[in-house]
DNA sequence: AAGCCGTGGTT
DNA sequence: TAACCAAGGCT
């Protein structure tokens, strides 16, 4: 607490993002409510580094109830740090099929190498040698090693962002102010209950201080929140108008190979960017004044080299990605002539029905195979 | 530093 | 129903 004295002739030295907080009072209050109220999730039966590292990047932008199926076959799959790093990257983002930002896979597999080779195969404990690994910022890292570790290391994920803005009336939207924001949270942040309180800061956010309609009523911070006290805590926190995002049409091949016993083309993106490493159908987007069938030649030709004849129509697909909208124009096709060549891909393979299976890919592609293996389709095709 | 990067739950 | 947005990081 600064002096009287010392500002005596000048204004209080009162940032506008950091007001007057009482850091005991409001840790203390947090942790009381968690003990009653906090959620059960698998990853805080374990101070395991290896398996809460997997749950922090499982969280990142993704909501508890999809994770938890993920995280407990994870585990089952890749059961220590060692098993995964001696994994195979397919069979990592196999694992990970469904759960999307498929880059998060992809870096937990080199991290775990790195831990291996650079590390002696234990996770690191400081936050500077923690944030060294890929997929992991400084959000990441004081939620693994406080959990872990029981380290006061502070986190400013979705939830704090949300539940600051409101105990502050932050007037600007959170990513406008996120050096004040991660001063509160390190202040807040008790020096031997770093793991309880901030997993009791994510409880409040994800279950009182929720995005919509906070429960309020309930908030063991209610009589410190100056949103709820201003009767404004639907106004927080503020949000940045957003661009509408664009929308694509793109034409899909399943391409039946008639030499070979009933066997279909699929391809493998390039490693990085996006869907990188999966599998897909190949195809593309469809040009001004072209036709679907159109465009389905064209892009094999262009992508694969190869012939092709399109045709019939098998299914629609509207899928929604981070920042566009696709609808899928999917038509079964045969192979007429040609070797198809990784002109715009990392390997290409013609595989069975049922080995389909085996290969990681995107979910508007799942919904491809589960239409193709629930008709039992054969080449030819007939009605 | 603003755009890229998935998917599903919620309202 | 369409929009919002979730335990963010990387470039």
């Amino acid at each position: 607490m600064k002096t009287a004295i010392l500002q005596s002739d000048s204004q209080p030295e009162q940032s506008l993002t950091a007001p007057d907080l009482n850091p005991e009072a409001l840790s203390r209050s947090l942790l009381d409510w968690y003990q009653i109220s906090g959620r059960d999730l698998p990853w805080r039966k374990t101070r395991d580094p290896y398996k809460i590292w997997i749950s922090e990047i499982m969280l990142q932008q993704t909501q508890v109830k999809t994770v938890i199926p993920y995280f407990d076959r994870w585990l089952n799959l890749f059961p220590t740090l060692e098993t995964l790093a001696n994994s195979q990257l397919q069979s990592v983002l196999k694992a990970w099929e469904g759960l999307g930002y498929y880059a998060r896979a992809r870096n937990i597999h080199k991290a775990a190498i790195v831990i291996m080779e650079r590390f002696s195969g234990q996770f690191p404990d400081t936050l500077e040698h923690a944030m060294l690994l890929p997929g992991i910022g400084r959000t990441t890292a004081g939620g693994i090693l406080s959990s872990a570790f029981n380290l006061p290391l502070p986190i400013l994920d979705g939830n704090v962002k949300r539940v600051l803005s409101r105990l502050i009336n932050l007037p600007v939207p959170p990513d406008r102010s996120l050096a004040a924001l991660w001063e509160i949270s390190e202040s807040l942040v008790p020096l031997n209950q770093g793991r309880d309180f901030n997993q009791a800061f994510m409880d409040l956010g994800a279950t009182v201080c929720i995005p919509k309609m906070p429960n309020c009523v309930v908030c063991p911070w209610n009589c410190f929140c100056k949103s709820y006290n201003l009767g404004v805590q639907n106004q927080r926190p503020m949000t940045e108008p957003k661009a509408p995002v664009p929308h694509k049409t793109i034409g899909v091949a399943v391409i039946w190979n008639s030499n070979q016993d009933n066997s279909i083309l699929i391809d493998r993106r390039k490693p990085e960017g996006l869907l990188g490493g999966m599998w897909e159908f190949p195809g593309g987007k469809v040009e001004l004044g072209e036709t679907i069938p159109e465009c389905i030649k064209r892009e094999i030709q262009e992508e694969l080299g190869i012939e092709i004849a399109v045709d019939e129509f098998l299914m629609t697909i509207d899928h929604a990605y981070s920042h566009f909208k696709v609808t899928l124009h999917v038509y079964h096709c045969h192979h007429l002539s040609g070797i198809p060549q990784t002109i715009e891909c990392d390997e290409i393979k013609w595989v069975t029905l049922s080995e389909l299976n085996e290969y990681p890919f995107p979910t508007a592609n799942l919904k491809i195979i589960q239409a193709l293996q629930q008709s039992g389709s054969r080449f030819p095709v007939s009605p």
